[in-house]
DNA sequence: CCAAAAGTGTTATTTATACACCCATGT
DNA sequence: ACATGGGTGTATAAATAACACTTTTGG
């Protein structure tokens, strides 16, 4: 009968050479650009798969995995999306930039290097966040693809990529993400565009603003002071209630 | 300019002492019996957390995670499933038992040796098979305890199997995954009680039958032969049609 | 006959879908 | 005045919800 602290003394002293495999986390990072899904890529400056383009991602730093664990899944996460997208945990935080786990993908043979686990997540950039965006220090370059015309991707990114599709088009329909793709003030058409964006299809503008209406009573949105101008008739803006 | 070869040998060449985490997976494995919603648990035979009520699981098989980098997630959270419950995969897939990846936990600190990132997946097995289930062999002991009543659980795994209830809840309205909890013919109430099992909460009988016509028009279920006795009027059984 | 559970029917409310029409603004 | 997009209205079908009722079995 031995206690845990006694327990993990001894452990600690023994050698732990088990084979374990490398984490890292990749960022499946969507926006809307003129109507139109984007994610954003970057070209892998060196082996393996030089040249192509891949998703965002690093390292989970664990310390050195016994007494010094290092950093959450979650902060790793975060880390690497200020890193990946140059912008600081500040404006990130104050641009409601949303970052949800996706899923992890744990192939054998997925990495030629090594064994890799990857959790990957999604983040949702504001489309007035996302022309401040470029790339990291150790990317060659980074831009934002239309989800609708990717090439090949490096690793299995293109299958990352494809779950982070289908989850936020199954979300949107029941939770308001759609509102971490918009600046803070916007029009009905404006979410509009978002949804048609993320669904890929379009939707009756009429019936559209009957949704909206709903949320508008739900207290999801509130009326904005001021008013979007447009080559017709100028539209009311509108904020989203994050705090109700 | 190095081919990719050459950039692998001379990868595998270098020695990799960077610290890297150990990946498990653990399961959360559902069942309904009389009614109600149940987990598989087994108690903890060694430190940490010895005595403890745990979920079922294991480590991941990473090889020398270089040259041979091991098993898949998914074969090894099928590996464990068979291994905690004692039951073989043929059976498990001639039942029709659902295994699904649900959520990755990565908190540095979450257990107490080393740096452990937890893939877990979720099961369902149908009640017809729970009787059969029984402790693995590294377990100390194993048994199916109400979700509603859960203790304090080793690590995380209250989190987990939070989880684990929560995806179920959400995913049984627009998937048919409670045919994964029934025997292979079931009948109108049987379906309805897996549904008052997982979501909490009862389902008017009649408005519940009417779904159920849906799922008969829509070729999601078929009538089946013969008839299940009860103590009122017997009732005619269905079964799924998992191939359209 | 009676309890118990299967099975059917009715009505009202809300939501989804399709489509027609009017309104305000800049050019 | 007119093109453009904002905004409103209407009619139908379908899904949701609450509730009353009938039928078939075992005892």
């Amino acid at each position: 009968m031995t206690s845990l602290e006694d327990f993990l003394q001894d452990y600690w002293s023994r050698p732990h050479d088990h084979p374990r495999p490398s984490v890292t986390v990749d960022l499946v990072i969507f926006t809307v650009i003129d109507c139109d899904l984007k994610v954003l890529l970057i070209q892998r400056r060196d082996h393996p798969c030089k040249g192509q383009w891949a998703l965002p991602g690093g390292f989970v730093e664990v310390g050195d995995a016994f007494q010094d664990q290092g950093e959450d899944l979650d902060t790793a996460a975060h880390r690497e999306l200020a890193e990946e997208t140059a912008l600081s945990p500040e404006i990130l935080h104050a641009n409601n930039v949303h970052l949800e786990q996706l899923y992890t993908f744990g192939k054998a043979g997925r990495d030629p290097r090594i064994r890799v686990v990857s959790v990957a997540y999604y983040a949702l950039v504001p489309s007035s966040l996302a022309p401040l965006v470029r790339a990291g220090d150790d990317a060659a370059s980074a831009a934002w693809h239309s989800v609708s015309s990717i090439q090949t991707l490096a690793f299995d990114h293109n299958q990352i990529l494809q779950k982070g599709v289908e989850r936020i088009q199954g979300k949107i329909d029941y939770s308001p993400i759609a509102f971490n793709l918009l600046p803070q003030t916007f029009t009905v058409t404006e979410l509009r565009e978002v949804y048609e964006a993320i669904k890929g299809q379009s939707y009756d503008h009429s019936n559209f603003r009957r949704r909206f209406k709903r949320m508008l009573a739900d207290g999801i949105i509130q009326p904005a002071p001021g008013k979007r101008l447009t080559t017709g008739k100028p539209a009311s803006v509108y904020r989203f209630r994050n705090t109700p």
